[in-house]
RNA sequence: GGUCCGUUCGUCUAGGGGUUAGGACACGUCCCUUUCACGGAUGAAACACGGGUUCGAUUCCCGUACGGACUACCA
């Protein structure tokens, strides 16, 4: 039996889910659906200080939002519970354990403001400190104490880490399934901390000692875990867990939309876009727009992200979450960074957004107005708008006579033709009793023609009278809309003040 | 600084030893139209540089340049 395919999306509840996590989790999820796997959702908390309230209920509530349905993990439970990593600590632990048993892990005692200072002297001197196989023989650790000094400081309670010995001289290598063998010598990897010393394990321990237990085949995450990906390898190797070790792809990184650099909220904030899927409104008064909150429709996010470093390599669009999962291949994915275009995600939801119905449109975004109503006005401007509030806005204004006149349409043409043919126009006005677009088209050619004035003439000084300025949609649907006394009083206020 | 990764139009990208280097966004022009949008048509616009390999390189190899990520008891 071929083995199932188990990925997982393993985000840090430390504030609001950044998009390229998005991108990673949707990623996953792809090749997850595509391949009959499952999709874990992993929470990775072992950073108490960066915790931050309400972050993972927003990470749930963002991939709900997008349709990134999670298999197993947090939030659904599975057999692999719990799926929260601060609720793991024991099993850390015990594997910590058993590391520093075989004698690949040790104790170490140096404390921060000691290795800061180490770390400053090396500088001083021109080059960087590492904790490894040069250094560590000199440091305060249990490769240099005695035994009985260990179990002594240990006894007294005196904190430690747990480091990874690092092999002195090994040769690393590992296929990265987007860019192929990835080569690094042990040497310039340092004794990482995998214990801290409050207990909890660090990122790189958790994450192999559950992507194992988990029993992950692939591991798809940033390009910036590319570096410590060898440690990672390392581990699994001190574990004796190579032969199960998941494939590696790392993804490219999203980049500012203008120079270079990883995408970050402060170009968000820079650029009047968001970076993030939902609003974010933090306890503590820290706030952020969100992709739905400004109106991006999820089918409009999903695409352009899933089009931000991977591509079918078809002419083809437009894919919805279906089409994406059959589409979507590992292979396809770029190896470099790829820019933030807010300009294509605005165009691809002026895309959906003419995909989706009148009716649904008019039912989610017009409710003030009867059904009828409110399907002629989505009619007008769906097809105008970027975003669905649009619509509402353009709405309310259609039912608020102009309070001023665009004055290069006036003085281009409201002239006396204009006048006469627009005070013929509204007497012929009250008189009709079906105030539809079309009787009032006909109204409006049969005083033009009996007056012996061309419609073009007339056409955009009435736009203007009605609505104020030059441009907009078609004329008679609007006065339809608006109303046989609205525009009757319209077209008189026009005819006195202008 | 060190380690690792990358480089096709302004942007997202397709392609790949011989192509008019294709598409999309944005931009220009034209058409449609009562205007503005939509839509349609069309235009401008790219293989970072230098060496190899080869009959031939944008494509393969090596350098250089440039860019990025990482370099915490953060993930």
């Amino acid at each position: 039996m071929s083995q199932q395919v188990r990925v997982r999306f393993a985000p840090s509840p430390t504030g609001p889910l950044h998009i390229g996590g998005v991108r990673t989790a949707l990623y996953n999820y792809l090749l997850a659906r595509k391949l009959g796997g499952k999709m874990l959702l992993r929470i990775e908390d072992t950073d108490q200080n960066r915790f931050v309230q309400g972050a993972e209920e927003y990470i749930l509530s963002s991939l709900q939002w997008l349709g990134i349905e999670i298999d197993e993990g947090v939030g659904v439970g599975g057999p692999h519970a719990p799926y929260r990593q601060s609720e793991r600590s024991a099993i850390y632990q015990q594997y910590a354990q058993q590391l520093l048993n075989e004698g690949k892990a040790y104790y170490a005692f140096d404390t921060s403001e000691e290795l800061d200072a180490m770390r400053q002297n090396f500088e001083s001197q021109g080059s960087a400190f590492q904790y490894n196989a040069l250094t560590r023989t000199r440091l305060k650790n249990s490769l240099t104490l005695s035994a009985e000094e260990v179990q002594a400081k240990l006894a007294a309670g005196e904190p430690y880490v747990i480091r990874l010995k690092v092999p002195a001289k090994e040769e690393i290598r590992f296929k990265d399934l987007i860019r192929d063998w990835v080569h690094v010598h042990s040497s310039t990897i340092d004794d990482k901390v995998l214990m801290k010393s409050d207990g909890l394990p660090t990122y790189h321990l958790a994450n192999v000692v559950d992507d194992h237990l988990m029993e992950i085949t692939h591991v798809i995450r940033g390009e910036e875990w590319l570096p410590s990906a060898p440690l990672h390898v390392l581990l699994y190797r001190a574990f004796g867990w190579e032969a199960t070790m998941p494939q590696f792809a790392h993804l490219p990184l999203l980049l500012k939309p203008e120079g270079n650099g990883k995408l970050s909220k402060r170009d968000a904030e820079l650029g009047g876009f968001p970076v993030f899927p939902l609003a974010w409104n933090a306890p503590d008064g820290t706030k952020a727009i969100g992709f739905r909150e400004e109106g991006y429709l999820k089918e409009t996010l999903i695409n352009f992200l899933a089009f931000l470093g991977w591509n079918p390599g078809t002419e083809q669009e437009m894919f919805s979450m279906e089409a994406l999962v059959t589409a979507f291949s590992l292979e396809k994915i770029n190896k470099s960074g790829a820019k933030f275009d807010i300009q294509k995600a605005k165009w691809y939801n002026e895309q959906y957004l003419r995909l989706r119905s009148d009716e649904s449109l008019a039912a989610e975004f017009l409710t003030a107005y009867e059904s009828d109503k409110a399907l002629k006005i989505v009619r007008l401007f769906k097809e105008r708008v970027t975003f669905p509030q649009q619509i509402t806005t353009e709405a309310q204004a259609l039912f608020v006579a102009p309070e001023s006149y665009d004055a290069a349409v006036v003085a281009a043409k409201w002239n006396d033709d204009a006048k006469k043919g627009i005070a013929a126009f509204k007497e012929a006005l009250v008189s009709l009793d079906d105030f539809s677009a079309d009787a009032i088209k006909h109204t409006l050619a049969d005083t033009l023609t009996s007056l012996g004035i061309k419609m073009g003439k007339v056409m955009q000084a009435l736009r203007l009278a009605v609505t104020g300025v030059g441009a907009g949609p078609d004329l008679m649907l609007m006065m339809e809309i608006i109303g046989k006394e609205g525009v009757i009083a319209r077209l008189d206020k026009a005819l006195q003040t202008l």
